[in-house]
DNA sequence: GGAATGTTGTTGAATCTTCAACCGTTCTCG
DNA sequence: CGAGAACGGTTGAAGATTCAACAACATTCC
């Protein structure tokens, strides 16, 4: 089916290291998730794009360089900055100089919600992670994390 | 609101790392339950809750421990294992000596399902992650994980 | 025994995500 | 120029997830 006759499979000292990040990876994001989401009404994709368009040119961004941003399918960014907008967090803008496309503009109130949801939420990071490494573990977990994330 | 009166934000060094890790985490899991998905038909939670019970004693768990073992919610849980168990990879039994229990069986399909599964998944996932780091890099990141996988 | 309390697991509705199809615009290139 | 390919973004329906409420059984403790 895959045209592969034998596998590689991970050692044990592999297995244990990735089911340890499936398990870290999936507690951090669940937990962070759920107290941003009680403390400010945002869930953790919501925020990144607040925090997106905060940092970009002018607060806005276009749809497409928006969803590749925040790693999301541009259908999923449509429906979530539609979202936005009714929780007036964001507007929509077209653009004027590529008729096709969209800003999707950061407003006064997605600012407000944000500054308000920043303090918790970067308290929780600190305390979720990097209060239980050194910095010498954070630094080589910089390290990896850059290794991984490329395409 | 929080009852906090300064913050202690993250330092540029972990703001980066911290960046890095999120879109390396979800880089990752998209594609890796991307391709799962390609292969097998198989999502990575249902393709998780295969192995927890194709590794339990009589490749069988109660709801309550397969949900705490793939970190998933009791009514997640439930949903899904009604979709897999009209999938015919799962079955579920009643519990006899707790009569509010269940138990979830894997089947012989479910079985065979994940043996197909497995040797496309590993070989992503060795591409992906440890093809990518040193022997030492994936010891410390198994130090690190091991940190940030407890609750 | 039996009332409170805690567990297990399910349900249904509201919400969110995915997927494929689509429209209009821009780009490419003979 | 103009036909076709590629891009940017939206749509709607199907599928997945969450949330609060619930039913059934088990435990505790008087």
């Amino acid at each position: 089916m895959t045209g592969m006759d034998t596998v590689e499979w991970l050692s044990r000292h592999e297995q244990s290291v990735w089911r340890s990040l499936l398990r870290a990876q999936s507690r951090i994001e669940s937990e962070l998730d759920r107290d941003l989401h009680k403390g400010s009404g945002l869930s953790l994709v919501e925020y990144g794009i607040l925090v997106s368009l905060s940092e970009a040119e002018g607060e806005r961004m276009r749809m497409r360089h928006l969803a590749d941003s925040v790693i999301v399918s541009k259908s999923r960014l449509t429906h979530q900055i539609t979202r936005l907008e009714r929780m007036g967090h964001v507007r929509r803008e077209p653009c004027t100089d590529d008729r096709r496309g969209y800003w999707a503009v950061l407003t006064a109130e997605g600012r407000a919600a944000l500054d308000a949801a920043a303090p918790g939420h970067v308290a929780k990071v600190r305390e979720r992670v990097f209060d239980r490494l050194t910095p010498e573990q954070v630094t080589v977990l910089g390290e990896i994390m850059a290794a991984l994330e490329e395409p």
